[in-house]
RNA sequence: GCGAAAGUGGCGGAAUCGGUAGACGCGCUGGACUUAGGAUCCAGUGGGGCGACCCGUGGGGGUUCGAGUCCCCCCUUUCGCACCA
């Protein structure tokens, strides 16, 4: 392997050239599958795979890819078969919209993009196994997409129904809520509209219990695992039935509950059953079916006008806005607790989408509720107070506080808290009520009226209706489209390609047409973890063994902002899979750890500040090597960190200083590592192997550099055996530097490899990385502070394990501790081992 | 509004079962080597003071022998969710 004749001077360019080639030609870090197969410790170290987009990798990728890279490489060393692929998820509107943009069709944009990155990904020399990628845009993949979509239909889990969605008129496709700026499209500006159309909706909200529970156990980031809490959004609380009142006056409450036993009932949820007392109307959203029932020939065109007002708006303004607005119906319905007849407004703060689509109104404990009855004069009551004598105290703003019910009949007195169970039990006992646990989490809309996607496997016969794509005809080929433009009518460009949809039933032969959207994005993102040791076979999605050997995934690295939904659709999917009986595990990831962010010189990196890092130039200047340990070294990994250019110097500097340390290494010492540098090597050991675990890689980088000063020290020419260890040590991070100064220790294999010849220090069991011995990490000698009344006031070297005693008497030796003391009796002392002793006087 | 996290030198950031604040790096200062160097090497570097020392972790209280760390109140910033009944 001896190249050329070995250089003294370090060129990052050169030497990362050369590690990378034989890398490849070796196949340092592919598997084939045969090794997949016998792997006998096997670690999967998964990141998410990135948008091959056509500005190419971004910093923010590259910062993401090389800390789990690290982590990956740290356990190569540490012995494990690590299998780390990569892959692209390249399908998706925001591939569309740029392939648009350039007027280049994706199907050629996306490959070069993929090509492109490929290049920049193997510069940066991260360890993945080329030989297992995937490509989501590949029809071998999505072959088992829309297998997945299916095995989902077929379960019950995947369901066609209407929805409304935002509608941009100008660029004449769906846009998503983020899409979606102050009620015009982001991108030109038109007002959005909302639509309705039939989509294709998978029952997420069927786990949400259990995606929800999970949490307690998963190893995950807790910020990640907080904002899942909050999306899929637990409540408990009741739902309450109102029956709608008859516009005739009853004689009595008996008479008026008979009257209204057959009638339609108001369904409501409610987190707040005690205040059941003081509903004193209640609230429909615009769309809510009963609204027709309910409405009375005299306020019919009010609601109508209404309603189409709310229809009209988009779905994200609708949301924001603050004033409330709405109409009486002219209907009316029973509050079943007081038999009270009430009004029936609707109104556009009621989503149709959360809860029942209606609420009851207790404006003297809501502040919604409190602010809409102001404004139109509807009765407010209290039912909630301090205290029972505060009973009828007046409300100037909606009281949400614990309290003791009043007004509230039977109840009158119970704190809040019984008054909740009481209230619904007591409902529930004449059927006006249960129980209920409500969650925020919607069903998952999967369908996309665009081109970019694939194609939901799915059939429409006159005769049979809905009926699926037969598992052996997949995949369902998208086809090459010229003009792949969305247009006015809401659906896919493949409802324009009528050789393409137009099909026979597989069910009757008759005539019939394909679903003509595509899948969304997070659809081909939610399983390509199961893909990866798989990726070579088309018989299966997944091979049954392989997946038992590799998963669940040992290791997920992966930004904050996929943290609910990414994360969350590939649980579900997961969690699905494993209730069909392909999965044994039913948590895809057994840990997952979110990295931070990258921001340039204190602000965040974008075009129009023009402060984007471009990293092949950095590359080209200061090598993979520094770039990689730079990034590192800059922030706590799991937070993020800034970017400055400057900075680059220092790990750049750290490195070289390494390599002029040890090459030549003939020129090297050859006394053992002793004294004051061993222990401090051995903690260096330590804390770089505990920090790299826990992903504190700046706070290794540092240990590490702060070892080499102490090497260099003044100057000084260094033993091989102090500086042998660092290089197992800097390799997750520099790993071809590594790779080199391994080679010229001479050592035969990779040091990623299984260890094949001595070395000069301690290892774990199957890999180059080195232990540490806590006996020689210790010192004999330990500087004590010595404080007087909590002040320092000398700083003593003293013998390990030395007693109270005899460190107070050291102590009381010092002639600055004694000026303080100034011959107070100590009334006190305090000792902290081997560290402390702080003597309390006077 | 709700939820989460964080405020430490000129800068990025270390140190939280309470126990030497400012590791490591950038920048800066001085020196060495150099024709030169924004290269490299060595040393120094929180503020104040000649000094012994004093003051310092967003602000104000508190607990303690001792608080960046724990408790209470307030301010600021970032991120996520946002009329969720």
């Amino acid at each position: 392997m001896s190249e050329k004749a070995a250089t003294t001077e370090y060129r990052p360019g050169e030497v990362e050239e050369k590690w990378q080639r034989i890398w490849a030609e070796r196949g340092t870090n592919a598997f084939t599958d045969e090794r997949l197969r016998e792997a006998k410790r096997p670690f999967y170290n998964l990141m998410m795979f990135p948008y091959p987009s056509a500005e190419g990798l971004h910093v923010g990728n590259i910062y993401a890819f090389t800390g789990a890279d690290i982590y990956g490489r740290y356990h190569r060393l540490l012995g494990y078969d690590v299998f780390q692929p990569i892959g692209f998820d390249a399908f998706g509107i925001h591939s569309e919209n740029y392939a648009l943009k350039v007027g280049t069709h994706p199907m050629e944009l996306i490959p070069r993009n993929i090509e492109n990155f490929t290049r920049q990904l193997k510069r940066v020399g991260l360890m993945y196994d080329w030989n297992h990628t995937v490509d989501t845009t590949s029809p071998e993949y999505y072959r088992w997409t829309q297998w997945i979509f299916l095995q989902l239909y077929h379960a019950g889990l995947a369901e066609k129904r209407e929805a409304p969605v935002n509608w941009c008129p100008g660029c004449m496709t769906v846009l998503a809520n983020e899409q979606v700026v102050a009620g015009e499209c982001e991108r030109c500006g038109t007002p959005v509209e909302q639509r309705y159309l039939s989509q294709w909706f998978f029952k997420i909200t069927a786990y949400a219990k259990r995606l929800l529970e999970n949490l307690s156990w998963i190893d995950w980031s807790e910020t990640t695992k907080k904002a899942q809490e909050n999306w899929i959004g637990r409540s408990e609380g009741a739902v309450l039935r109102f029956p709608i009142a008859r516009r005739r006056v009853a004689e009595d409450r008996h008479e008026m509950a008979q009257l209204h036993a057959e009638a339609p009932l108001i369904r409501v949820f409610t987190t707040r059953p005690d205040t059941v007392f003081g509903a004193t109307f209640m609230v429909l959203a615009p769309e809510h079916p009963l609204v027709d029932v309910l409405t009375s020939p005299e306020q019919r065109a009010a609601v109508e006008a209404y309603r189409r007002e709310a229809a009209s708006m988009d779905l994200v303004t609708r949301k924001i806005e603050k004033e409330k607005t709405g109409v009486f119906t002219g209907g009316y319905a029973v509050n079943p607790a007081t038999g009270q007849e009430i009004p029936v407004w609707i109104a556009d703060y009621v989503l149709m989408e959360y809860g029942t689509g209606a609420i009851m109104a207790v404006p003297g404990h809501d502040e919604r509720d409190y602010e809409f009855a102001r404004k139109f004069g509807l009765p407010i009551v209290r039912v909630v107070a301090p205290s029972v004598e505060e009973a009828d105290a007046p409300l100037t703003e909606a009281y949400v506080d614990d309290g003791v019910l009043v007004n509230s009949g039977q109840f009158t007195g119970l704190p809040c808290a019984e008054g909740k169970q009481a209230i619904t039990t007591w409902l529930a006992e004449r059927g006006m009520g249960e129980f209920r646990v409500n969650y925020r989490l919607h069903d998952w809309c999967i369908s996309r009226q665009r081109y970019w996607g694939p194609p939901i496997p799915i059939i429409y016969c006159d005769a049979c209706g809905i009926v699926p794509v037969p598992e052996e005809d997949l995949p369902v080929v998208l086809p090459y489209v010229e003009n792949y433009k969305p247009d006015q009518s809401g659906l896919s460009p493949l409802a324009r390609v009528e050789e393409w949809y137009r099909v026979a039933c597989p069910r009757c032969g008759g005539e019939a047409r394909r679903e003509t959207d595509v899948s969304d994005t997070f659809l081909d993102s939610a399983w390509y973890f199961l893909r990866y040791p798989s990726a070579h076979r088309d018989d299966v999605a997944f091979d049954r063994e392989l997946t038992e050997k590799w998963l669940p995934v040992d290791s997920y690295i992966g930004g904050e902002e996929h943290a609910v939904l990414h994360l969350l659709y590939s649980r579900f999917t997961t969690m699905v899979l494993h209730d069909l009986g392909w999965l044994s595990f039913e948590e895809p990831y057994t840990r997952f750890r979110k990295h931070g962010l990258i921001i340039k010189d204190g602000a965040k990196m974008s075009k129009s500040r023009g402060n984007v890092v471009v990293p092949d130039d950095y590359i080209a200047q200061w090598g993979a090597d520094a770039f990689r340990t730079y990034l590192m070294f800059l922030g706590p990994y799991q937070e993020g960190g800034d970017f400055r250019d400057q900075g680059l110097q220092g790990p750049a500097g750290f490195l070289r200083r390494l390599w002029d340390t040890i090459v030549p290494v003939e020129e090297l010492g050859t006394a053992p590592a002793d004294g004051e540098l061993e222990r401090k090597l051995h903690l260096t050991i330590k804390k770089v192997t505990e920090d790299i675990a826990a992903l504190r890689y700046n706070t290794a980088i540092a240990a590490m550099m702060e070892y080499l000063n102490a090497v260099r020290e003044g100057g000084r020419r260094a033993n091989r055996a102090e500086v042998e260890p660092l290089v197992p040590l800097i390799a997750p991070f520099a790993p071809h530097l590594a790779e080199e100064l391994w080679a010229r220790f001479g050592h035969e294999d990779s040091i990623f490899a299984r260890p094949s010849d001595a070395v000069l220090y301690q290892r774990v069991e199957g890999g180059n990385w080195p232990t540490y011995d806590p006996a020689k990490a210790t010192a004999g000698v330990v500087e004590f502070v010595v404080q007087v009344n909590g002040k320092v006031r000398a700083r003593i070297p003293m013998t390990r394990g030395i007693a109270e005693a005899e460190a107070r008497d050291v102590a009381l030796a010092d002639d600055n501790v004694r000026r303080f003391v100034n011959g107070a009796p100590i009334r006190k002392t305090v000792f902290v081992p081997d560290r402390l002793i702080n003597l309390v006087v006077g």
